[in-house]
DNA sequence: ATGTAGAACTTGACGGTTCAACAATCATGA
DNA sequence: TCATGATTGTTGAACCGTCAAGTTCTACAT
């Protein structure tokens, strides 16, 4: 496949990848399409919440008071603060999230996690854990699941510190 | 969070995650998010393409006569039958594929990658292996690319026996 | 005071993905 | 010959995410 192995190599200064490396990227790829798209078709038949929603509930019920700021909440599911906003706009139509305004604080806006909220990732919890056993904690090693615990941590933060996007 | 720790567990037959679990959860589902998101970012200004498009570009290119089959395609890339029937037609739109059905064998169809869908291809690739490089492959120990490509392998084998998103 | 910059969100339009329904073709057997 | 079903692809609507633009507020300089 071209970009991926180190045939056609007619240009210079491109380190085309090796086998080894090659079977690797293939093999990331399709888990980092196959799992989350999995864990979230899951959960939409299950609760009807697809993945990014879940995580925005979840993360709020951890937290005191069941509050965040929205951008502390896109930070901690990993989404621009676009995406998490027309997201916040529907799950607050669905009367499971509540907006406010902090006042005298810049723009700020706090989401707050409403009962129904609660009660709803409660509810959607034990078969979503179940799942993400099931389909990725359950099937490796502990050894292999401390390498990806560092693998993801260090990516990530090579991620987030380098230029974003370009 | 709920959902991902040992806390508030009322309900029995519940296996929460444990701490290291959980953390090597979340750096995984952070890992799966970013990395194909800033791939993606980046070979769109770069070259107009998806991560989606391009692997579909790139695993033509590939084959002899630089032909397949939509299914064969579709399993390929880990993507539906809608999806790539979408993408195809917008790529076959832009020049860079063209379909023929191929007669007396079902419904099969064939895609073809055009003169001008295998230069984009070429065009692109340097640049989108050197971030695959840089954002992955160059970031992680040998070992940990071997343990990276077995828990892909594992899992995504385990994604497609199984029953698939349900 | 006024102006400029920056931070934190929101919005609308656009384009891609999913889902369910449909279409086309072959295979099989009554 | 005709029904039934399995394969294989396409389509349209609804929905979701991205991008660029706009809004609302604070801070700080002139």
């Amino acid at each position: 496949m071209i970009g991926y192995d180190a045939a056609m190599s007619g240009e210079e200064q491109v380190r085309w990848l090796t086998p080894d490396e090659r079977a690797a990227w293939l093999a990331s790829a399709a888990l980092m399409v196959k799992l989350p798209a999995t864990l979230d078709a899951r959960l939409q038949r299950a609760a009807d919440l697809s993945l990014f929603e879940y995580m925005v509930l979840a993360v709020l019920s951890e937290q005191e008071g069941r509050t965040m700021q929205m951008s502390e909440i896109a930070a901690a599911s990993s989404a621009s603060l676009s995406r998490l906003s027309h997201a916040v706009k529907r799950l607050e139509k669905l009367g499971l999230i509540a907006r406010s305004r902090c006042a005298g604080r810049g723009r700020r806006t706090n989401a707050t996690l409403t009962e129904a909220g609660y009660a709803k990732v409660v509810d959607a919890a034990p078969a979503h854990v179940a799942d993400v056993r099931d389909l990725l904690i359950d099937v490796i090693t502990p050894e292999e699941r401390e390498v990806l615990r560092r693998v993801g941590e260090k990516v990530v933060s090579r991620l987030d510190g380098g230029c974003p996007g370009g």
